[in-house]
DNA sequence: TCTCCAAGCGGACAGTTGTCCGTTTGAGTG
DNA sequence: CACTCAAACGGACAACTGTCCGCTTGGAGA
């Protein structure tokens, strides 16, 4: 499960000053990504709005990646908890609910968009490995792995490497496609949920 | 097509001071990248290293990214050419063809990853669209999409939005990715093959 | 050959990231 | 309350990105 605190929540045993400097940053960056977006704001802006020093900054959130996850924390709970939820139940078949993860993901990003970009900007470099070595991805692909191991077992689907399989059906949802295929291409929600939806179900050689 | 010059190589009517700027700056980073990888270098320590200002060097390539696309050039038209030769006959289904794009796909990832990864690292913020918004990613998608659409024709599959289909098919080889898969959770390339042509031809419901 | 100027050059610069380190402080303990 | 010290603080700092701008130069035309 995506527990509180995955994608960096308060810690538990914080000193009184530590607390207050994080929630000064974290309204701080609140109120300059509302008001200018969230990419072409700093961290030394944060740190300064925030009237706390770079070290304090740092020390928080180690990045703007860090920063941008804390502030997502509530969004990714509630996303998570809903998908739980529905999965819960018995009842329809396992592709249909791998089908439901997916648009809500694509819901997700919807709403996300600027975080989930500014999220993934950081994790460059040495950080390559936090983009899908990351908590939230870990929950997306063990709950897609999950479903298809089960839709397998009801022999809605043939054996195949779930694993793998995981993978390939979240990449397309990949925050920077995502916001290739809407913004750059024009592609509207309803045409991509359609064709994914085709993509899942029925793979190119469905029954169309 | 991905004509010469599609991600960054020479332009044409050089001055001859320019030329040699140019060519400097890419023997240097070649022998830094060689040396200590691409990730750690900056582009600062480049034009220290190739004996040219920072205007020279950003007037040449905007950022790390452009550079790296440009040491990318010949082993980008090799790729592209090699395609190109094999889809050209008249032979075999248009699915088969498209796997062969994608596994020489696989290929030119594992060939170019640190390049590949450092373009994507630079392609963040404002530059975003950049990631899709490329002549290689065009390239790569209106081939996809064309073999896609050859393959409807002929009734090997049925009608389908080959333009969403080819950014799917896609999808799961981009660079992080790949990386994270072979990297992270130890995947080989036959296995990720076969589940990826698995995939394609099948689809989740196919005959396994 | 001389003139001219667009193209090219380099280095200073502002703004940023992320680290380091000496100083301060909150909260347990006696 | 006084003591202690790990935790937290802030600001200086080195390194880097990308821009700006005044100076230089290659090469086209007279």
């Amino acid at each position: 499960m995506l527990d509180a605190e995955a994608w960096g929540a308060e810690c538990c045993g914080e000193r009184r000053d530590a607390a207050e400097s994080r929630q000064r940053i974290l309204d701080a960056a609140r109120a300059l990504f509302a008001e200018r977006g969230v990419e072409p704001v700093s961290m030394y802006e944060v740190g300064r709005a925030a009237g706390v020093g770079q070290g304090t900054l740092y020390r928080r959130y180690e990045h703007k990646g860090a920063l941008c996850g804390a502030l997502l924390h509530e969004s990714a709970g509630r996303f998570s908890e809903e998908v739980r939820v529905r999965l819960e139940g018995d009842d329809g078949p396992a592709l249909e609910k791998l089908m439901y993860l997916l648009q809500r993901l694509a819901g997700f990003n919807e709403e996300n968009a600027p975080l989930l970009g500014a999220i993934r900007d950081a994790a460059g470099g040495e950080r390559r490995r936090e983009r899908y070595h990351n908590p939230f991805y870990q929950w997306l692909r063990e709950t897609a792995k999950m479903l298809l191991e089960i839709a397998v077992e009801r022999r809605e689907i043939p054996p195949l490497d779930t694993e793998y399989a995981a993978d390939a059906s979240l990449a397309p949802l990949n925050i920077d496609l995502y916001l290739y295929q809407r913004q750059e291409l024009g592609m509207d929600r309803g045409r991509m949920t359609a064709a994914m939806r085709r993509l899942v179900l029925e793979g190119l050689k469905g029954s169309g």
